[in-house]
DNA sequence: GAAAGCAGTTAATCCAGGTTAAGTGTAACT
DNA sequence: AGTTACACTTAACCTGGATTAACTGCTTTC
């Protein structure tokens, strides 16, 4: 494990290269294929890699840090939709897909490293490897899997048990999340948040 | 369009068919070995095809007919996490992929034509038709697009207008849903959506 | 064609969570 | 070192939507 971080930090997409490994094998020149296609990007907390209004340019893949992709309302609130840590992927989807504005922004909450690509390259790299469509279909359905459950919770549950939930499911997560994005993604006011965490014996 | 429709009447095979020659073209043998893959099933209204606890034995495509997948809470209370109308795929995809009890049941609204297919059945015809990965691939994505956008909307608006932009996307879809499944797909009781629509101008 | 259900309505009361505002602690920039 | 800025807390008050319950049609069923 302290082997895989420490490559990951000389070569980026070997964490790409891993993850894609888990699924279906890929041949030495399938693999300097995907290095060719994906670029890297280093960000700075705070940096902001995709603004509300723009075309979704590209897919992040991350190798390391934590980004949020988050919505605003017409009162200038946030909505964290979602997270994506070490080993997982972000975009709007539907931005991505349609080449429509997007209605999300993306942000780094921490110092990250990246790999991008842009909608055009992965459609070509999945001409090129079509094994590729193995893994993106089977990324796509267990992320569908999850937004299934989260929206059962969220509908189901109240925010205490939301919360509860979000500790069970991501318990690394929440440990490297300021609380107000916590609160913003279980669909509390951070006020709220901490008055609920700081009830007396946390009862109920 | 009626033609379509009358088609699928006879072959309801063909409604899939269609669906998928939307992304990539079939040979007369591919959508031969489609027909062997997919069994066609009709439900009546009020029938049950999934159970919560149940293992997801099928992926279902709806020919003909509407299909609500929802999670019930530890008060009784249903909540609706998804419909499927014509041409729409429906399953709980965690149970289906992982094979682990359902926490979702899925029910038939109105008398339905269904295709059903098992997971091992699926994944045999992914090995002989690879490019079915392409297919399976952009529907993921595509819902994925869509629960992303769900999400924004139900964090961050009133039940005024989710409401709104339920009617607004799917107009055709609340025509045919009792208020009591519009209330608990948006997240109220049946009583909070029936004061807010007869409200006085349906102000605000 | 009575009876039983079920979908929707109305209204009174209640509460989870929002809003506003002021305060504290700590990290970050000059 | 001092100031700014932001994360979090606390508390008073407010409100969107829940709960309960009673009532009114419609269907469905026998």
């Amino acid at each position: 494990m302290v082997i895989l971080l420490s490559l990951f930090l000389i070569m980026p997409h070997q964490s790409l290269i891993h993850s894609i490994e888990q699924i279906l094998p890929l041949t030495p020149g399938q693999k300097a294929i995907l290095k060719e296609a994906f670029h890297t990007a280093e960000v700075k907390k705070k940096e902001v890699l995709l603004k509300e209004g723009e075309i979704t340019k590209y897919s992040y893949f991350v190798v390391e840090g934590l980004l949020r992709m988050y919505a605003t309302d017409d009162n200038g609130f946030d909505h964290n939709i979602q997270f994506a840590i070490n080993g997982w992927w972000m975009s709007d989807m539907l931005s991505l897909l349609n080449q429509t504005p997007a209605s999300f922004n993306i942000e780094a909450i921490e110092d990250s490293r990246l790999l991008t690509i842009s909608q055009p390259g992965k459609e070509s790299l999945l001409q090129t490897i079509p094994g590729l469509n193995i893994y993106f279909r089977q990324l796509s359905e267990n992320a569908l899997a999850a937004y299934q459950q989260r929206f059962a919770i969220n509908l189901s549950l109240t925010a205490q048990e939301r919360y509860g939930k979000l500790c069970e499911r991501y318990p690394l997560l929440i440990q490297r999340l300021p609380q107000k994005h916590i609160a913003s993604y279980i669909g509390v006011t951070p006020e709220f948040l901490s008055k609920m965490l700081n009830r007396p014996f946390n009862s109920k």
